[in-house]
DNA sequence: ATTAAATTTGCAACACTGTTGCAATAATAA
DNA sequence: TTATTATTGCAACAGTGTTGCAAATTTAAT
């Protein structure tokens, strides 16, 4: 229930949090700014859609999706992420023909071999391609 | 050398597209559109310099690196991407010291099982952490 | 329930990133 | 050398994201 998550977060329960956390507790697909203000310009603030996104980011609840267009996309942390550290470590997927990206939470990434020197924090996949729907 | 490169790709020889392509030839990490605008400012538009990299990364020149910011940035293409296709499906390192992104373009992806459904075109991964220069 | 403190919201304004149209210029082909 | 074609620079615009500040809400404390 989203008003927990808020709490377990530290985050204030508003009306724009609920809705917007509701929405991407409801989307199967990452979503941007764009797409949030499109279905609630009359009744939030750009900016305060803005700020909400950054606070869901920064607090653990939404993790943001690489992604090879310059609009940045987010999606639902599955694990525990906190305000220290995150865990999206999974694969996404983007699909070339309807432009929606999902995440794959249950697909891990295998490990890397020739990067021993380097401190790894975290490893994201983005595949593209055609997804279910749209293939012919 | 790089005229060369312009001519193999369809490209007409230009003083900035040979400086440009000649900057990314020389550089170890990705470049963005602000990177090359700050050292060729009062030689180029700006305007041309993002018709310079789009046209680069049509022709198969340059490859986007996919980023959880949301700047685009460029780098060269070892293999012989063109015009219809890229193959550009290493991986990425983006160190969280110094924000620079490098290729590995010898490190391949695994396969990754569990989407067999899927229409595959083009995997990235995008590793983040501490790179070598930027250690303790 | 009321009040006080702290956070969040909306508005205005701004900065940065990227694109389009068009006339002038430069590169190739004839 | 000239004609054709592609490229450049300028101006103007659209989209994405941030900051400052006063007003409104939320929470905690009486």
């Amino acid at each position: 229930m989203v008003e927990n998550l808020l709490k377990n977060h530290s985050l204030r329960t508003t009306k724009v949090r609920t809705t917007i956390l509701d929405c991407f507790a409801q989307s199967k697909t990452a979503l941007s700014h764009a797409d949030i203000e499109s279905r609630f310009e009359d009744e939030f603030d750009r900016v305060t859609i803005y700020r909400t996104l950054n606070s869901f980011l920064e607090k653990g609840l939404l993790h943001k999706v690489p992604d090879d267009s310059n609009i940045a996309r987010f999606a639902l942390c599955k694990t525990d992420c906190n305000e220290h550290q995150h865990f999206d470590n999974h694969v996404h997927f983007k699909c070339e023909k309807c432009s929606k990206v999902q995440c794959f939470h249950d697909i891990a990434i295998p490990n890397i071999p020739g990067l021993n020197e380097y401190t790894i924090h975290s490893a994201n996949l983005l595949i593209q391609g055609i997804c279910l729907e749209c293939q012919d």
